[in-house]
RNA sequence: GGACCCGUGGUGUAGUGGUUAACAUGCCUGCCUGUCACGCAGGAGAUCGCCGGUUCGAGUCCGGUCGGGUCCGCCA
């Protein structure tokens, strides 16, 4: 008999039907003359009740059944008697009374329980991912990802978007992250590079006359994972035309709507809030701030500078700045140990140290409020609207280190005080990224996004004299205190992006033997196009409520990039090795 | 490349340098006709990740290593 229905949609509608179902056994409890079988499938469970005056022989072949046996059952859905049902489940107003049972497969005891509150840990899990995704929170986590990967193909697809593939072997290219390499087996000493991201393709189909195009690509690079990072993901990736930034705007809010819309049921507002970079930096010390929380960071450099506290007049003197954060109500809640480990955290970003007061009856206390005189004092308050039990927080430093290190210490303590509403969809743009920016290792300028990125009209005329100072057009969609993805308009013609590769410090012969093609191909009427590329991983991610991009693929890698249930990466044979002119050494 | 946390029956944990390594759950056997984390009774199951060191004695302390996790660097 085939299946008639699933599991998980049997409702009391059904009371009085003869079904077939086959599925999983998620539970099994006997009562010794009486069985009761959790039936699981895809859609959910159903309790299955045994009982030897409707069918003793598969009572019989019920008693040896057992966790993760593979069933297929006949039965009549029955309404559960008043004191027999169960509201934590779906179905639990309803049970099905088996009349026959067939075994369809047996299995050994799982190494841990397949359930949503499962306590296996999640090295265990990932070996045995195949048990681990029956759990329903992972398969619920999949299904929401095929709807929001399918939201976005059918947006784009009425924007008459067309998705177009793009190669998966490809040429390694400076810059950038570093590649994932494939020995070429006719080409002895050369190798294929795995796409850290089609960019060059897609411009190149800009070129080609497609207009509007993307992508559901899968991306690599092959650097250090993340709890939000991957060696590879998925990156919906969009690049259009006579680019026009708001329009492009405008296309991904609406797109971003219709995949919460369509995944999680709720409207969301657009247009979506900007920052600058800048202002991103001054406000949140991040370029990809979470805005579910206040707590900014306050300048408070120019109200210090005349205090007698040297470690921030010394900051202020050397071209360094003060902030602080007020951590308002928080002065009772950290002591000064704990406090100390607050700063602990925040030389991890820099922080040479971190300076604190706590405000009480009106009054600073704490070993630095000496350094205060009482209208300086008054100053700081109002700068900080400090208040009785507010704990202020202050780094005195360069204004990369105070953004980083207040910037996250600002989410480290939005955390641990729960000021964060988890309910909240908080998507943002960051515009006017810097073009350029400095490598202490390679002692030049890097592109800040990437090379084929425009510079903003109005900062062409620094391009020689101060490049750091240049603005690019390039933008980030953040959600939540995550960078989804990154976009900007392109370079489409050829002098200006030699120029580009010029100041990134390429010698003409370089930028000629890397990227000649694409130089050449904008001699060609290049239309001006732009585009964007979002993590679907990092989307879904956030959707589904969780906190690690592993949760979220099928079959993750760890930290340390391999795979624990292929035991990928592994080694190969000699003669692998061989056909492809490589030896191995240890170095 | 660096910092920190974790590694003990199948699973998850406890375990002051000192007897026979504890608890929960799972598993096995028996009993049980309305359970739903079923219950009750009994049982099996661990070279404490691995290597080395300190010590009369190491699950426990030290060093290394492997594996998992988080973060910094890295990720145009």
């Amino acid at each position: 008999m085939p299946r008639t229905i699933y599991c998980g949609r049997l409702t009391e509608e059904h009371v009085g039907e003869r079904v077939t179902l086959q599925g999983w056994v998620a539970r099994r409890r006997d009562l010794g003359g009486l069985i009761f079988i959790d039936l699981r499938d895809r859609t959910g469970i159903v309790q299955v009740v045994f009982n030897p005056e409707l069918s003793k022989e598969a009572l019989e072949v019920a008693d040896r059944v057992r966790s993760e046996y593979v069933l297929e059952i006949e039965g009549e859905v029955v309404r559960r008697a008043e004191g027999a049902v169960n509201e934590k489940i779906k179905t639990g107003r309803i049970e099905v009374a088996a009349s026959s049972i067939r075994i369809i497969n047996e299995s050994k005891t799982p190494p841990f329980a397949i359930a949503d509150d499962t306590d296996a840990s999640e090295e265990i899990r990932l070996k045995y991912r195949y048990l681990d995704l029956r759990r329903p929170v992972i398969q619920e986590t999949l299904k929401l990802r095929h709807k929001a990967v399918k939201a976005i193909r059918d947006f784009l697809d009425a924007r008459e978007f067309y998705e177009i593939e793009t190669p998966m072997l490809t040429r390694s290219t400076p810059e950038g992250a570093r590649d994932y390499l494939v020995p070429s087996r006719v080409h002895p000493g050369s190798f294929y590079a795995l796409p850290q991201s089609p960019q060059i393709f897609k411009q190149l189909l800009m070129i080609g006359g497609l207009e509007k195009y993307y992508q559901v690509v899968r991306c690599f690079r092959d650097e250090d994972l993340r709890a939000d990072r991957q060696p590879e993901f998925t990156q919906i990736d969009i690049e259009v035309s006579f680019f026009e930034r708001e329009a492009l705007f405008a296309t991904i809010e609406e797109m971003m709507a219709h995949v919460v819309k369509a995944t999680k049921g709720v409207e969301l507002q657009t247009p979506f809030p900007r920052l600058t970079y800048a202002e991103a930096m001054a406000r949140y010390g991040s370029d990809k701030p979470d805005t579910r929380f206040g707590m900014e960071l306050i300048d408070v450099s120019p109200v210090v500078a005349k205090s007698g506290f040297k470690v921030f007049t010394s900051a202020i003197e050397n071209g360094g700045q003060v902030k602080a954060l007020n951590v308002e109500g928080a002065a009772s809640r950290y002591s000064r140990k704990q406090i100390d480990e607050l700063a602990e955290y925040a030389a991890q970003y820099g922080a040479k140290g971190l300076a604190w007061l706590k405000v009480e009856g009106g009054e600073f206390k704490g070993p630095i409020a000496k350094f205060f005189a009482p209208d300086v004092a008054d100053k700081l308050k109002a700068a900080l609207a400090a208040k009785d039990g507010d704990l202020l927080l202050f780094v005195a430093d360069k204004p990369k280190v105070v953004a980083e290190s207040l910037g996250a210490l600002r989410l480290k303590l939005g955390k641990e005080l729960g000021l964060i509403d988890q309910s909240k969809l908080n998507f943002l743009w960051i515009t006017e990224f810097p073009l350029f920016a400095w490598d202490e290792e390679e002692g030049r300028y890097v592109a800040e996004h990437h090379p084929f990125t425009m510079p903003m009209e109005e900062d062409l005329p620094l391009l020689e004299s101060d490049p750091g100072r240049v603005r690019a057009e390039a933008y980030d969609l953040v959600l939540n205190g995550y960078e989804l993805g990154s976009g900007s308009r392109r370079i489409h013609r050829r002098d200006f992006q030699e120029k580009m590769f010029q100041l990134l410090g390429f010698s003409p012969e370089e930028a000629q033997a890397q990227f000649g093609f694409l130089m050449e191909a904008l001699e060609y009427g290049a239309p001006p196009h732009g585009g964007i590329a979002l993590g679907i991983d990092r989307i879904v991610m956030i959707l589904a409520g969780r906190t690690s991009l592993r949760d979220t693929i099928a079959f993750p890698k760890t930290a340390n990039a391999s795979c624990l249930l292929t035991n990928a990466p592994a080694p190969v044979t000699e003669k692998q090795l061989k056909e492809l002119h490589l030896e191995t050494t240890d170095i």
